[in-house]
RNA sequence: AGGGGUAUAGCUCAAUUGGUAGAGCGGCGGUCUCCAAAACCGUAGGCUCAGGGUUCAAGUCCUUGUGCCCCUG
């Protein structure tokens, strides 16, 4: 039996209603997999299920953190896999589901990382960064991991940095890390479901569509009431799309509708990148939502196909 | 109706004294190993509104037409 799903693909692509209609078939439960749903008191801007839409089916890794506080991808795999495991002890499927590739592929394949972030490190090689530039850092990563430093682009500082903190604490480089962790097997073997359109237009209409719905909903308020509530503009939360925009319309830098017009092109083009993380997994079996007629039918035809090829 | 201005990439605009066109945005593709809804990289697009003329050579000058903008009645 097939008691891993997952299912991935770009923003507003209808990942969310399959999961529940797959879900509600199979007796399953959905575990998210989305950076920014996992925060709390923000809905309509991460266009989080609500009870409705759940259909009864339960979801984990939903609010989860407070839109003030620093999430990591380590921190979400373990979660994720206590919310994986306890659904197996009770023979049911687990369905993970989202648009974030990194936190997808890391609970899947189960890569452990280099060393966590450490406030001594980062601050010291942030403060090398400020006194002397970006290039003298490159240049001392050039020399600790020269494989690393050859694959990043000089302006690339984030991950120049994040490279040399590895180093730092570890001692070791980060292309060795990464090596070691690449020779470990996979932690779950899931069937992949990915969604996508055959007509780009077609999907970028629905970003738009969704942008609008968010509008109706009241995003501006919701945004209003997390500043409210003092959350830093600068947290990771806030810097998700939709709020980033909104914040800076409330602060009077742009109308709302200036500010609408970039939400949807900011999640235009967020989604194209999501298409590109996603396409390079070759174990993903796509579905063409403006292809097929009944979506939740082609997939469980699908997991149908998986059961016998086992 | 008269006067003036403008017409260049999908959009907004560049192009020294005439020497067969550049940029930003968008589009498309990619990277990604703890900020990832982030950060970063790479590409393709133009009979320069249409016709005629001057010139070795026209986006650039002349002329006609057309569209748009402004002013005057």
């Amino acid at each position: 039996m097939n008691n891993l799903i997952c299912i991935c693909g770009p923003t507003a692509s209808g990942k969310t209603g399959l999961s529940v209609a797959l879900a509600k078939k199979l007796g399953a439960e959905v575990v998210s997999c989305d950076s920014m749903q996992l925060y709390r008191g923000m809905d309509v801007g991460t266009a989080k299920p609500d009870a409705a839409e759940m259909e009864g089916v339960p979801h984990h890794l939903l609010d989860v953190a407070e839109p003030g506080e620093d999430f990591s991808v380590g921190r979400y795999v373990k979660l994720a896999d206590a919310a994986i495991a306890e659904i197996h002890s009770r023979g049911k499927t687990a369905i993970v589901c989202g648009g974030t590739g990194l936190y997808m592929d890391n609970l899947i394949k189960g890569e452990c990382f280099a060393a966590p972030s450490r406030p001594a490190q980062r601050e010291y090689v942030e403060h090398i960064v400020e006194e002397k530039g970006i290039e003298f850092l490159y240049d001392m990563l050039k020399d600790a991991d020269p494989e690393t430093a050859e694959k990043l682009h000089l302006s690339d500082r984030k991950r120049i940095v994040r490279a040399m903190e590895v180093f730092l604490i570890t001692g070791m480089p980060l292309s060795y890390h990464n090596r070691q962790s690449k020779l470990k097997p996979p932690k779950y073997a899931p069937v992949w479901i990915g969604l996508n359109f055959r007509d780009r237009n077609k999907l970028y209409a629905r970003v738009d569509q969704r942008v609008d719905e968010m509008l109706d909903r009241g995003l501006e308020a919701e945004v209003r009431r997390l500043l409210d509530r003092g959350i830093d503009p600068r947290t990771t939360a806030m810097q998700a799309i939709g709020y980033k925009e909104m914040a800076a319309a409330l602060r009077g830098e742009c109308t709302v509708k200036q500010a609408a017009d970039q939400i949807k092109q900011a999640s235009r083009r967020y989604a194209k990148r999501q298409l590109t993380w996603f396409r390079r997994n070759e174990a993903i079996h796509w579905l063409y939502v403006d292809e097929c007629a009944d979506l939740t039918a082609s997939a469980l035809k699908l997991l149908a196909r998986q059961e016998t090829r086992k």
